[in-house]
DNA sequence: ATGAAAGCGCTAACAG
DNA sequence: CTGTTAGCGCTTTCAT
């Protein structure tokens, strides 16, 4: 057996498990991967070898000499900078769906950049990378797609440089509110953007949510502002809460794009002295952990991040598995709005 | 040079380095660990040569030989279950200081529990463990003490199995947070607790926290209560809300644990009538960040993230590199209270 | 100051 | 159906 380098303690190798079970070790290694007929009776006794010495495969040697290293890795911005909406679900799910198929995830962050994307991939780290906080002109895209390793990316770069990627449909769930807005009678439609300029034209479930919910307040005839705040935060709200509650007596929909704004917009409206539900609604794509964690619970459509992630990694690992084809994108069509407390009646038929 | 398995694209070995600087194979290796001395020249050839080829050294084969895997394996509770704390903050710097030596970050999802500790320990696919969300029980802390290698701990259990730990001092920012209660002439401390009458027990700094202000308000002989809500989220805060707010007449002053608390306190005050501020207090353990989003700004003392993970990071590499002690116990200690709008003066000392 | 060679633990031909 | 063998790419003696 190995030494362990720092305790001395010693490691069981396949060869063991062989000594023990009295085999040799590639019948050890072919019990293992199932690439073979073993008969019943070797099986069982390699299996109870293994057992008796608690064997596990010793991951570098089957990275060197196999070909893939059963690892990812998960590019995600988690510091600053990163939009709010909450990414442990994501990250959560991509970890689970990776340990399904046995796969290990090292973590990245965003900063690191494409150097860290190269490293990893040179070293023969990773087999493959999932990059979350896709920007729509993104250095790392070109360089993620000369890798010559599977890649799926969360989002919609302007040139996706032949590689897969998955999104949530942020167009079709502005489109669900709206009409939901409509439904109930709603004259005016308000949705409140970012203070990044930047943010709003590099990431595309930013624009198409504004576009979305833009087009379709216009086919239903309904009223439309998208409302900038001119600084981040609390006092970015605050500052714009004029041009946000403009028109707070025509029927005004309001809608937040995620859970930070719809907590800032429930402030305002109660230091304003107007009830959410009977003044005005607020509408938001939030979780419907989130959405009901409100008060009053805020009418929603999920992004739902699990299935985001699924998707993804069901993508990805079709191309670790060799599945040949040209770039997908895939979007996660929303479910669907859950209406709550949040939503006002304004006399429309209230379906 | 080897075949890419998938692309058929081949990356170079420090064989080829050597033979395009004219070198041997060893003198390639030497030149990368600087274990032994090498002339000026054949240094530039080689890093020469290496640039050329852009060559990185294949980290199965360097795993498979040397003593080290250049992975550590972070535990961390990303989905359900967590204590509300955003742990994002902690993950950025753990893997920010893992890159700082080179050492690469596997996550681990609590759920996976000691067997994925043991799973990742005997197929050496990591160095060395952090692990987050530690309970007062935690049956993954006796199985961590039996891998023989380098653990820190996020928190601390009842019996850390000789294992190295870390933590925020919570007992002394809920005393800071009572000392400028006092100062400012409060008469009445209320703590607002957790629902979960087991978190209350078996995560440490909950219960440091809600004994250091208990024991600090009786020192100061104000008046003190803890007020656990029976249910979670805005519903607990809700139902509780008489208690938590039974002694509003009398210089209250309302301690908060987590930021996600701060929101739901600000909206009952606001649904009361009450201005925090003016009317009583709103403290709490929260990152100067999060802090100021509030409206008002609520006073604060900073748990302190980023110190916390890089005294993890730094009791953990000391381990990997050999250092030989026993069990530590490494208190980060709060910075200061931050007093913002939120704190009223009740005619006390204004220090 | 440098080279030659052995071998880490595993998988996958190649034999039987 | 099973065993024997040759490396994967690196680090590290052991020589010089």
């Amino acid at each position: 057996m190995s030494k362990d380098a720092r305790t001395g303690r010693s490691l069981p190798t396949s060869k063991d498990v062989a000594a023990l079970a009295g085999v040799s070790q590639s019948t050890v290694s072919y019990v293992m991967s199932g690439k073979r007929a073993i008969t019943p009776e070797t099986r069982q006794k390699v299996e109870e070898a293994m057992r008796m010495l608690t064997y596990q495969p010793n991951a570098g040697a089957r990275a060197l000499r196999g070909a893939r290293t059963s690892v990812i890795a998960l590019v995600v911005q988690l510091g600053a900078g990163a939009d709010t909406s909450d990414s442990s679900p994501y990250i959560d799910t991509i970890v689970e769906e990776s340990r399904l198929r046995d796969y290990d995830v090292v973590l990245v962050t965003s900063d690191e950049g494409a150097a860290g994307l190269e490293r990893l991939a040179r070293r023969r780290v990773v087999d493959a990378f999932v990059i979350m906080d896709v920007r729509t002109h993104d250095s790392r895209i070109p360089a993620a797609a000369t890798l010559g390793l599977p890649v799926v990316l969360f989002g919609r770069p302007a040139d996706p440089y032949g590689l897969d990627a998955v999104d949530f449909d942020t167009r079709r769930a502005a489109e669900l509110l709206v009409d939901d807005l409509a439904a109930t009678g709603h004259r005016h439609v308000t949705v409140v953007g970012v203070e990044s300029e930047e943010d709003a034209r590099e990431l595309r479930f930013i624009s198409e949510f504004h576009d979305g919910a833009r087009d379709q307040a216009r086919r239903h005839g309904l009223g439309f502002s998208l409302v900038h705040p001119a600084r981040p935060g609390w006092a970015g709200v605050e500052l714009a809460a004029e041009e946000i509650l403009a028109h707070r007596d025509q029927g005004l929909g309001v809608i937040a794009r995620t859970p930070r704004l719809v907590e800032w917009l429930l402030q305002l409206t109660r230091l304003r002295g107007l009830t959410v539900g009977t003044d005005l609604s607020l509408v938001s794509l939030s979780t419907n952990a989130n959405a009901t964690s409100f008060h009053p619970a805020v009418t929603n459509v999920s992004p739902q991040p699990k299935d985001l992630s699924r998707l993804a990694m069901r993508v990805l690992f079709e191309r670790i598995d060799g599945e040949h084809s040209s770039h997908r994108l895939e979007l996660v069509e929303p479910a669907g709005v859950h209406r709550r407390e949040s939503t006002a009646i304004f006399g429309g038929d209230a379906s």
